[in-house]
DNA sequence: ATATGCTGTAACCGAGATGGTTGCTTCATA
DNA sequence: TATGAAGCAACCATCTCGGTTACAGCATAT
């Protein structure tokens, strides 16, 4: 089990799209020579990207540019924009426990504090994180 | 992207392994039952379980039971006994990130320290739990 | 010694997600 | 009007997952 690399993909453009916004027209084309993958891959993070206010994408002229200071969008913003976390829960749960024994009744009530509990302090620690501190650490 | 039910059935086996010892004999179709599922499911995790020196099984006669005191015992145990974090890596990577571009060049080493961080983050917290924390919250 | 009940595997299966790819439409600018 | 790019939709192969069937191995009860 592995969380998708959507989300290194996704902090990897906003970099791009940052670093370079002054020397290149950076296009899904641009950014997928230095991801390493194809431009439709691009795009298609692009839009979620697009979809949680992080980037605007012009049409027709092409190019991208942050509609946030790199000091306002933090990991934790990047990863809810690409769908990191299903539905928020992050922790998948078996379906049907029994709820005529007493720990199938039990078990949701029992797990889900802790679960929770759990993403909330990986998502506090990737909170901590701003595209700025990536970006001051990203050697040219 | 969510986490494997696999955890959430795991910590079930062990609640019940705990719970019912003097009552039942804890089989895994008598697990399954309590958890909603087939009984192979149920062995194949208890498989890891016993691999993690979790719990030991009896062949032939049947029965399960813990190994450890279920105060010591911790959430990120059961995870781990699971492979609940692939090769202790939560979060994937795009796998060729282009070495000729500054970004491609420096994403690793800028973002890996943080995805640690996060995952870091849940294992402490997972850490603090234990199996006799939720014994207690399971009522019967 | 034999039958029984349970564990432990191995071999499949269908479903869903993932990353990738092609092709087409839409749009703004040169 | 031609060009270059975004934005879709439709596929595709591959993986993983939970599930299922089938069978071999083993310890106890009869």
């Amino acid at each position: 089990m592995q969380i998708s690399s959507r989300f290194s993909v996704a902090v990897h453009i906003l970099l791009c799209v940052e670093v370079f916004k002054n020397e290149y027209k950076v296009t899904s084309d641009f950014i997928a020579g230095s991801v390493g993958t194809n431009p439709v891959i691009i795009r298609k993070i692009m839009g979620k990207l697009k979809k949680a206010g992080l980037i605007e994408a012009l049409a027709g002229t092409g190019g991208t540019y942050l509609l946030k200071k790199p000091e306002d969008i933090t990991l934790l913003d990047i990863a809810q924009a690409v769908d990191l976390f299903e539905e928020d829960r992050l922790f998948g749960f078996h379906e049907a426990p029994n709820p005529n024994c007493p720990v199938g009744r039990s078990i949701h009530g029992v797990l889900d504090l802790h679960m929770a509990g759990a993403q909330t302090a990986m998502e506090e620690s990737l909170a901590g994180v701003t595209l700025a501190d990536l970006l001051n650490r990203c050697n040219r």
